[in-house]
DNA sequence: GACCAGGCACATC
DNA sequence: GATGTGCATGGT
């Protein structure tokens, strides 16, 4: 387990090179929501095409979104990827909201956080992550958001092995630092940002922010 | 032409 | 419970 002081210098040495991050980018909480399904293992470049499309189209909106047909869906969100799979599960997302919620933002923030977690894992194509990502950037809850490249950086520092699961790596930021929702907020997006990093690929590169924190030889 | 990207569900053992 | 596989586009 690292120490809090580690993570937090991780942190502070983060912003210093890239700046506040200023996540989640989308205009409301529902086109947040929205982008969490279409970004599950897609780069965001390709989630933004897709939003632009329903934007477009008018379908930025819980109603119609529920209503439309899943096939004309599924070619909006094409260039997300996973095209048909995500159409459903957008769908199976925004009648839940409906059913749940009325399509109220306010209704759903209301609901204790790990109530709302249990609640949205329920839902068919809302993993661990998903649900995070919503319950932190869309509904602006203290909840850290674990990804493939949170996993990658703590086990390149030596801090957890490959088995390391969500919810421990999740327990690693939550019990070291108070529930703080902007800053869990920028603490995960300046993670994905040194994650995509061009030197991830090469060992301590020189323009690696953490290279002064890796054990010699490892990778950001 | 591999490889990766801000995962998840489901089948199988 | 762990492990493997399908889902699919677009950039490097």
């Amino acid at each position: 387990m690292p120490p809090a002081r580690s993570l937090l210098a991780y942190y502070k040495a983060l912003r210093r090179h890239y700046g506040h991050q200023h996540w989640w980018p989308g205009e409301t909480p529902f086109e947040v929501m929205v982008g969490a399904i279409l970004t599950q293992n897609t780069a965001w470049i390709n989630v933004e095409k897709a939003i632009a499309n329903l934007k477009a189209l008018g379908l930025l909106d819980a109603a119609r979104l529920a209503a439309i047909d899943a096939p004309s869906l599924a070619t909006a969100i094409r260039p997300a990827g996973y095209f048909n799979q995500k159409a459903k599960r957008l769908q199976g997302f925004v009648r839940w909201f409906l059913e749940q919620f009325g399509g109220d933002v306010e209704r759903m923030r209301a609901v204790p956080i790990p109530r709302m977690r249990e609640e949205l894992l329920k839902v068919k194509g809302i993993g661990p992550e998903t649900a995070d990502s919503i319950l932190l950037y869309a509904l602006g809850h203290p909840v850290f958001v674990v990804d493939a490249y949170t996993h990658r950086l703590l086990q390149r520092h030596g801090f957890v092995g490959e088995e390391a699961s969500y919810d421990e790596l999740k327990e690693i930021f939550e019990s070291a630092f108070p529930p703080d929702a902007s800053f869990y907020n920028d603490f995960h997006a300046q993670i994905v940002n040194v994650g995509k990093d061009s030197c991830r690929t090469q060992p301590r590169c020189d323009k690696c922010p953490l290279r002064r924190f890796l054990p010699s030889g490892t990778k950001p």
